[in-house]
DNA sequence: TCGAAGTTAGTGAACGGTCACTTCGCATGT
DNA sequence: ACATGCGAAGTGACCGTTCACTAACTTCGA
């Protein structure tokens, strides 16, 4: 049946008897043409099967309806979730997104990302991940590109996503239920979210005049949080761990647990990124639960206004919430 | 300084005094031309801060370098490291990766794909939803579509995604183990995973000739899944619960933690998906974990057989292993 | 010394759409 | 009756690259 190339705009219009400036007005849906026509057109669009080539409209036209969003290479459930709501914001906009992984050392990825912006193949572009001098190299008529970097080189979260409010409405609330003395457990310090947290943690303490029986670096590893609440010595006086995520928090709940003492009864515990199974837990967890999707909207709408030649609205609202579960509650009396 | 219009080919060209066909093949790294020209050609796009136009490339050559990744909406962890597999498979082949998000009914679905087939921007395609008709119904010489039907339209596993060979292991080692009497906490069924992971676990039961309690529906909540295991009569017999996923899983240890049952002393009990919290806890929970980042992989290379021609492998190693943790353990032997 | 083959570079068309401009037909106003 | 304006449709150029040919020059063997 039908066979070699595929139709073009062209043989659309002569099996209708048109021009094949015609066709393309009725495929922009261009209201100019009469029903008759219209009528036409439609038939031998079916007819023919034809499908615009993408490529052509692109070129002749700048407009390509694709937005570009950039990662650094690695996996992360987060990306995903501000993939989501950068798609999500993108669609109503009438844009498609596509996803792009940049890797390389930073320089590299700006010049790659730059050969991207002037391949014509983007309207626009978001990256989450820093590139020095962007700015100052990309071509000024070409597509413009939005920064919002959340990730560094190695998917590791910093800016707004290593923000570490919560930490601080943690160690307030527990000091309000009679927590005196505390420990941190950390992460892995190239991450800058391990390293924030960190920084709340010993300013909050302070700030407070509370007590701290100190930072350990646990490197995300729950063993070692594990170990740590197992070598805190009797009398220590620690009654609540603030952990840098989820993981650490079991790894803490675990120790306790082996030392028979009760969570929250003995110790609290808080933790960081809302996993559902540290939800399911007897005690769940306390945690904080990150609004990525809404990151990745605000990021895409950034880049819509300025597509649009508008301000870009920058808005700070809190991307993280605390969540009291069962793992906290009021320091022992004794 | 640069101001309107990007530079082409030609300006290159005119400013290297050459030919634009000799910038061309300078670009393609043809190596027929003499050191002296390459050198002012290199010159000349560094001076321009040329940066060829994709687009065009594409359109004239037919090759734009790039494969699509069809996804049903909707966000899984699994679909990103699918993506990342994805990616690695591809960029050692020279291509880049694109997400596109499917979304609508199956067949809104497949009118979408074949615009993108057809649309140019794609040498080839690979979804992993399934797409009624779009077989017979694409171009014979259009990118070639590998359907790799890892989700529904709803990001809910079927195929090899949802086969759940894990749980006969689980069955038969624990049956080994001294267990008879089993229980199984089933996710929402509306999942595929849900009801293979149901079926295999009465299939293996029967042919094995053991006991089950029966099967639980839980939806995969582990509210439902602690309270299965509260409402179990006392001497129900039930030793070993095999849970549909690691938050069930946790929910049952939740359960019998409050019955004052150890685990696995009293009750051993697996999951399914490795979550990193599931493995934190005392006990770590006996899981499955599964190998997504191979699927990406190995669907991108199909797409790029066929791409060279030639025929697709098959491979059919598993995707999934069980990971033996402390939740599961010998039969009580009363 | 000359022709064949190989190497290096240039010329113009072509890819499949859209843009800017023109033409045609008809209603409208004076 | 004729200029004016407007809507509907057509004409040809153009977007920036690569492809298919062709041209000129070099090398080499007989």
């Amino acid at each position: 049946m039908r066979s070699r190339p595929r139709p073009t705009i062209r043989e659309v219009a002569r099996l209708a008897g048109v021009s094949h400036q015609t066709v393309s007005r009725y495929l922009k849906t261009d209201d100019t043409i009469s029903k008759a026509l219209q009528q036409r057109i439609a038939t031998a669009i079916a007819q023919l099967d034809y499908r615009p080539n993408l490529v052509a409209r692109a070129m002749r036209s700048r407009k390509t309806g694709r937005l570009a969003f950039l990662l650094p290479p690695g996996t992360a459930i987060s990306s995903l979730e501000m993939l989501t709501g950068a798609k999500t914001e993108a669609h109503s906009a009438g844009y498609v997104v596509e996803v792009v992984t940049l890797d390389g050392s930073p320089d590299t990825r700006t010049d790659r990302v730059l050969e991207l912006a002037d391949s014509g193949l983007f309207e626009g572009l978001v990256s989450l991940t820093a590139l020095p001098d962007v700015s100052s190299r990309r071509d000024p008529q070409g597509p413009p590109i939005i920064v919002a970097p959340h990730y560094d080189e190695h998917m590791r979260s910093v800016g707004e996503l290593a923000d570490a409010p919560a930490v601080e409405e943690f160690i307030t609330r527990l000091a309000d239920q009679g927590h005196r003395r505390f420990v941190h457990l950390a992460g892995d310090y190239v991450h800058m979210s391990a390293r924030r947290r960190r920084e709340v943690y010993i300013e909050t303490i302070e700030r407070l005049g509370l007590d701290s029986y100190g930072v350990i670096d646990c490197d995300w590893l729950a063993q070692r949080a594990r170990q740590a609440i197992l070598d805190l010595p009797e009398g220590s006086g620690v009654t609540a761990v603030i952990a840098a995520n989820d993981v650490l928090a079991v790894g803490a709940i675990s120790g306790a647990y082996l030392r028979g003492w009760l969570v929250p009864g003995d110790l609290s515990v808080t933790g960081w990124d809302d996993n559902p199974v540290a939800a399911a837990m007897t005690p769940a967890v306390t945690t904080v639960s990150v609004d990525y999707q809404s990151l990745g909207r605000r990021a895409v709408s950034r880049l819509l206004a300025t597509l649009r030649g508008e301000e870009a609205p920058e808005s700070r609202e809190p991307v993280s919430a605390a969540i009291w579960r069962e793992s906290t509650g009021p320091a022992p009396t004794t």
